[in-house]
DNA sequence: ATGGCTCCATACTGGAGA
């Protein structure tokens, strides 16, 4: 079974390149982040003619979650990460597809830092850290897969020095990642791949692809049920280099 | 220290992203 996860900056306007990449590499389920449509802007039909069953979350200008399955059916759970009624962000939406419980999550960016928009994102940190311990505790096969907005480790980052003030990789989002996997979570890329220099984004300046200075910020974790069933990781980084990408690349996993 | 680029909204400019 094989998993995937792709912040596309824009559904509709990286309808031609998630279309392609969908054909190329046929991930079993997809899930994908910043829409960037209302709910009714959703280009379902194209997504059903390339094959998929799907379901999403949209809102209107930002955010925005959708999960994708050509396996068979996705049972819903929720499309709200529980804990705060007066949160309308559309970041996260969780389903069963073959008997195993992915969630896809948008984690708020948080600059600029400090201030409100990184309060946002640590406390949105703290729900998901509340669900995620919820979701262990039910001993199933659960993968918690997204665009999280946090580099993890020096590693995961082309000039560290130059990220310590960004909310990104400030002490406070990387204590907060920290505290979700140290629950039980396996990170998928870094279990496979534990020295490499591996990038899941890379921004629109200065050549930023060309010269790989890029981010670790898309992440697979998988609960305990989960780990002896990982059989291969990678990122999709040729999807990077296509006519009007978006700055992040696919990630996926590989589950027997 | 700043801005570089790209997306969307209702747009010829601004907010947000990371």
């Amino acid at each position: 079974m094989k998993i995937a996860t792709y912040n596309v900056n824009g559904v509709n306007g990286r309808l031609p390149v998630l279309l392609r990449w969908l054909g190329e590499t046929m991930p079993d389920v997809a899930c994908l982040q910043e829409l960037k449509a209302p709910q009714e802007k959703f280009p379902e039909q194209a997504i059903l003619d390339a094959g998929y069953e799907v379901i999403w979350h949209g809102q209107k200008s930002w955010n925005g979650v959708a999960i994708l399955s050509r396996i068979g059916a996705i049972k819903e759970i929720r499309r709200v990460l529980p804990g705060d009624p007066e949160d309308v962000h559309s970041r996260y939406i969780e389903a069963v597809v073959n008997d195993v419980l992915i969630a896809c999550l948008y984690l708020p960016n948080g600059n600029p830092a400090p201030g409100p928009k990184f309060d946002y994102k640590l406390s949105w940190f703290e729900r998901l850290t509340t669900h995620a311990k919820q979701l262990l505790a039910q001993e199933i096969p659960v993968v918690l897969t997204g665009d999280f907005n946090v580099i993890p480790t020096p590693q995961d980052v082309y000039k560290p020095e130059r990220w310590v003030d960004d909310a990104l990789f400030r002490p406070e989002t990387r204590a907060a990642f920290q505290k979700l996997t140290a629950q039980g979570w396996t990170d998928a890329i870094r279990k496979l791949y534990p020295e490499e220099k591996i990038y899941t984004y890379w921004d629109y300046f200065r050549d930023a692809f060309g010269r790989d200075a890029g981010l670790r910020i898309d992440h697979f974790l998988l609960s305990p049920q989960l780990e002896t069933r990982l059989t291969a990781a990678g990122v999709d980084r040729q999807v990077r280099g296509w006519e009007k990408s978006s700055d992040h690349a696919p990630v996926w996993i590989e589950l027997k």
